[in-house]
RNA sequence: GCUCGAGUGGUGGAAUUGGUAGACACGUUGGACUUAAAAUCCAAUGGACAUUAGUCCGUAUGGGUUCAAGUCCCAUCUCGAGUACCA
């Protein structure tokens, strides 16, 4: 009996889905283990082999935790409110829904043939209404909440209206909008609700602001900062500019601290964590007030800085504005208008990607005004300058030339003072940016201190004249949480007399409404503006026409949705209870489950979908609503599979030379083949062949028949090269020895169809390169086609082969022939021609050590994620117990076992073959029993000055002087040493012996 | 620029605490079987020299520590990822 993958896949996968063989149960006495992957957005081209790189691994550790006896919960669902439906029904009419429904079963049909261990059962859609009520569910709890800086944590709203009713705002210690007005209990009282709601909103976790977005025009809607990539769209790259718009966000500024404080709680990659710390940018420093001094006419006004280094206070030369601050109207000073105006119209006409572009060049304006220095009061000029960012701080430094380098350059460019306040520091070529053994200089009170005391006393200092304190600055931003488009979850929000309303839980999902276009409308509003029943009626809490709207119990509904990372942001916790309609999920489920024990995906979600997942998590654990801070006790990211693209070259020229180096003469003397010829790859540099080429085809111009002299009638001797044009070839046409399948390119390029293929031996070899698997590169390979030719198990053994899981590398189908090979040797082991070969015989000492080394190896390899190692130590074991001759049914049946987390299908039908009648899944894995492994001696490697000379087999009980007294009685070593006398000895059992001299 | 990661045969990679560099595969070469092909099996395969025995070189480069370095330290180069005027 043969090995038949196809039939034997296909019939445990049936098996499983027939048994519900992975449900996995929310009442169990097993203890529980979560598996988790990222889930995927369904896109219409489908996986590639590079996707199910991390759900096969994560699959391997699934299943081995189940031998394990643990209850594994290795749930699977969708991604699937997003951009690229929306973009289709655009395009095509079509509704998102019905795309994503046909990509969905596409995604379903090829993860199906791989063989995972996915309980279905539990599977999630993002946008799908049962789910999405859910999202939209914490959108509320997120309006209701604001956050406590006593507590440290989210409280609902109605404790701070407690708090303003009993002594107003100005004790309240919270993260709020920036610009709040100062009330008191009394006033609090008396406002009425329209601004009460007002006051609050600058409060809450999630609120509607006036905020400065990032507008991409192309794509019709906002982005956040973590959706653009070089100041351009990350989908399909696109220019984005800043724009003022009213906006949900979330105040995840909140939880900056929390954050960064919890990565060091959990086991995650550390250039993950990084990146994460570098997002939040958290840095320590001081605000200073500066006052700006009055001209005659006007009104004294204060800048506020935020700086890292108080201690150069007395290094402040001049002060720079962002050119949107929005005090450089206030005081510039009318000789200075014009110049100050013109500089911001040159500004504001820069997109963003070209002030990132151009980082050199310096500009600015003098605004006039002057501010005063809160401890020297000398005057100090005020510019204005694009190097400062309006959005970081408070869009204002206080320059100090001496230490900071654009400050410096700014400094140089405008003939600004540069005083130095460092101790012995040369500063006349550039700034002197560095902090550990700087010695303060020139600063009245802080001299001969240094960095560290001199920045405590500026701040203590600070503090006593009321000019500054100590202040912790973040990068992160509140995260704009509007989108303007179709295919996302509806706001559950209507507005009364312009202030949102929520409306009440019990009444969600806010279903998405019937539109005719996907486009905004003809006035600018989003997509849903073309929705005709979007109106919130009060009186029956449902959603009616919005002919109905008579803003007094029929109110407009919002017309933004949320943005793709929404429902991404708590999916792993409803997996845990995933058709709950009553809660996000029952006590018990989250009780149980508690949180992710190994979240597998890529590293491209950093600083998106990681953080605000973190967050919300962070969010609902102060609400009481899930038990655990963090959502994943530990993260791998796996690297990305990259493609093999295959050339062929066309275009044939040849350069003729007379020195390998001589550039010069390259680009003189030569000659391109009228001929259309492709040429094999290494034929390329082969110059016997080029120069029979050239001589054969004797050129009829001028220019190349002068050329032809040269070469071939010529004293000087030529070095021929090639130049060629490469193109794609598709790899499917290529074999595993690099060799194109000529007439299958021809038939697909018909362009090629009368062109001369030059062959070498025969042969058109292809020439080779990694790049990315892409469309356009035609070097992309499904799953698919691998399981119908070599079956899942050969595919998920060679995805593991082929490396390290977090490593990139690039995929070649011709390698797979190698685990392919493996799984047939496997079978043979156990059956053959005439039936199954397995035995009752008892096992030898060899068959023993074999798989007991292995049962080591491999349960070592999954615990540290190394599968690539586990593979090849399966081949080992296969290939010994091969040698062996082993039939024995008590060790095939543990190496059964040991192989189902990587290779299930052919493990549950030997398994089957070997008498079993219920799955292997749940088989305990087999107990590592050392002493098998006890060797009664050694081959050691004998070294002489650290070179391996020759190997002597010892017995392992030796002495040290023992093994020395052999070792050097030894034929091999005296006839090393050749008569000398060694001057040492190194002899460590067990390991090595090493000879000096 | 800054931060992090990585450089090992023709290729993917192994070497877990400093102790036999190149496991395991792919590819290549030769052989067996076959009318032939496929499949399968056997052997060789880092480079150079050598009839053999063997010798020398070899983990990006240059130094260093050590009886012993792919592994540790210093410097340099190259590639990849992230980030980018963050005050």
């Amino acid at each position: 009996m043969n090995y038949d993958f196809s039939k034997i896949e296909a019939k445990w996968q049936k098996y499983w889905a027939e048994n519900q063989t992975f449900k996995a149960e929310n009442n169990s006495d097993k203890e529980k283990f979560y598996v988790l992957d990222m889930f995927p957005y369904p896109s219409g081209a489908g996986l590639h082999v590079g996707h199910p790189l991390g759900y096969i691994a994560s699959d391997i550790y699934a299943r081995y935790k189940r031998h394990q006896g643990f209850n594994v919960l290795h749930p699977m669902g969708y991604d699937s409110f997003g951009l690229p439906a929306e973009q289709y029904a655009i395009q095509t009419g079509q509704h998102p829904a019905i795309t994503t429904k046909t990509n969905i079963n596409r995604y379903r049909e090829q993860l199906d043939k791989i063989g995972f261990s996915f309980d279905w059962s539990r599977e999630v859609r993002t946008s799908n209404p049962d789910y999405y009520k859910w999202t939209q569910w914490i959108f509320i709890q997120l309006f209701n909440s604001w956050y406590n800086n006593d507590t440290n944590k989210a409280e609902d709203i109605s404790t701070l209206i407690a708090l303003f009713e009993k002594e107003g705002n100005a004790t309240v210690n919270t993260v709020s909008d920036d610009d709040i007005l100062v009330f008191t209990a009394d006033e609090w009282k008396a406002f009425d609700t329209k601004k009460q709601q007002e006051i609050l909103l600058q409060y809450r976790l999630t609120y509607l602001a006036e905020t400065e977005v990032n507008w991409c025009p192309a794509l019709g809607t906002v982005l956040a900062n973590d959706e653009i990539i070089n100041g351009v769209s990350e989908r399909g790259g696109h220019s984005v500019i800043r724009k003022k718009m009213t906006q949900w966000s979330m105040r995840i500024s909140a939880y900056a601290q929390r954050l960064l404080d919890d990565l060091n709680t959990i086991d995650w990659p550390q250039p993950l964590k990084d990146s994460q710390t570098n997002w939040i940018g958290r840095s320590q420093g001081a605000s200073v007030t500066f006052n700006v001094l009055a001209s005659e006419a006007k009104q004294s006004h204060q800048i506020d800085v935020f700086t890292t280094r108080p201690d150069t206070i007395f290094g402040v030369s001049f002060m720079t504005l962002a050119p949107e601050h929005e005090l450089v109207a206030t005081i510039t000073t009318p000789e200075q208008k014009a110049e100050v105006d013109t500089y911001i119209q040159a500004t504001a006409k820069r997109s963003e990607r070209e002030r990132m572009a151009d980082v050199k060049t310096i500009s600015g304006a003098f605004t006039g005004a002057y501010a005063e220095h809160p401890f020297t009061k000398e005057p100090i000029p005020i510019w204005i300058g694009d190097y400062v960012l309006a959005g970081y701080g408070t869009g204002a430094v206080m320059a100090v030339p001496c230490g900071d380098q654009r400050d410096y350059d700014f400094a140089k460019k405008f003939d600004i003072a540069i005083p130095n306040v460092f101790e012995g520091v040369d500063i006349s070529e550039e700034a002197h940016a560095d902090k550990d053994k700087t010695v303060i200089a020139n600063s009245d009170f802080l001299n001969g201190l240094p960095y560290k005391k001199a920045m405590k006393l500026a701040i203590y200092e600070l503090e006593k004249i009321g000019h500054g304190k100590g202040k912790i600055n973040y990068r992160l931003r509140d995260a704009v949480f509007s989108r303007q488009r179709y295919w996302g979850e509806p706001f559950p929000v209507y507005y009364v007399d312009g202030m949102p309303k929520m409306i009440d839980a019990k009444h969600l999902p806010i279903s998405l409404p019937e539109v005719e276009k996907y486009l905004p409308t003809e006035t600018g509003e989003p997509p849903l503006g073309n929705a005709t029943v979007w109106a919130w009626c009060t009186k029956e809490n449902k959603v009616v026409d919005n002919s109905e709207i008579n803003n007094e119990t029929v109110f407009p509904l919002e017309l933004n949705t949320m943005p793709g990372w929404a429902g991404s942001s708590f999916y792993f916790n409803r997996y845990m209870d995933p058709n709950n309609t009553e809660a996000i999920f029952s006590d018990d489920a989250i009780n149980y489950w508690q949180d992710v024990d190994l979240y597998i995906g890529g590293s491209e979600h950093a600083t998106g979908h990681l953080l605000y997942a973190r967050f919300w998590q962070k969010f609902l654990f102060d609400k009481g609503v899930v038990p655990k801070n963090e959502f994943a006790k530990k993260l791998i990211n796996q690297g990305m599979i990259t493609g093999t693209s295959a050339f062929v070259y066309k275009d044939l020229k040849l350069y003729f030379t007379t020195d390998e180096k001589d550039k010069k003469q390259l680009s003189l003397n030569q000659h391109k083949f009228d001929q259309k010829w492709v040429i094999s790859y290494n034929l390329l540099s082969n110059q016997e062949f080029l120069l029979k080429l050239f001589k054969n085809t004797k050129p009829s111009s001028p220019g190349a028949l002068k050329l032809y002299e040269k070469v071939f009638n010529g004293t000087e001797k030529y070095i021929v090269k090639a130049a060629v044009n490469a193109i794609h070839a598709d790899v499917s046409f290529v074999n595993a020895s690099d060799e194109l399948d000529v007439e299958a390119f021809k038939n697909w390029r018909e362009e090629y169809k009368d062109a001369e293929f030059l062959l070498e031996d025969g042969k058109y070899i292809v020439g080779r390169e990694v790049e990315k698997m892409s469309k356009s590169k035609y070097n992309v390979v499904s799953p698919d086609s691998i399981c119908e030719e070599y079956g899942a198990d050969s595919l998920r053994l060679y995805e593991m082969f082929l490396g390290p899981l977090e490593q990139s590398k690039p995929w070649n189908t011709a390698g797979i022939t190698g685990t392919h090979g493996f799984l047939k040797k496997l079978w043979r082991l156990y059956i053959d021609d005439n039936g199954t070969k397995f035995t009752d015989a008892a096992p030898t000492k060899d068959n023993l050590k074999t798989l007991h080394k292995t049962i080591k190896k491999v349960a070592e390899d999954i615990e540290n994620f190394s599968f690539n190692t586990s593979v090849s130590t399966f081949m080992i074991c296969v290939n010994e117990l091969s040698s062996q001759k082993c039939t024995s049914k008590e060790i095939l049946e543990a190496l059964a076992i040991l192989v189902s987390p990587y290779a299930p299908h052919i493990a549950e039908e030997l398994w089957q073959q070997l008498g079993h009648t219920t799955s292997i899944a749940t088989a305990p894995f087999p107990a590592f029993d050392a002493s098998h492994l006890v060797e009664s001696s050694k081959e050691y490697p004998i070294s002489f000055n650290g070179k391996m000379r020759f190997k002597l087999e010892l017995p392992l009980d030796l002495s040290k002087e023992e093994i020395e007294a052999t070792v050097m009685a030894h034929e091999k070593t005296i006839a090393q040493l050749q008569g000398r006398e060694p001057k040492k000895v190194i002899v460590v059992p067990g390991k090595i012996i090493n000879i000096v001299g």
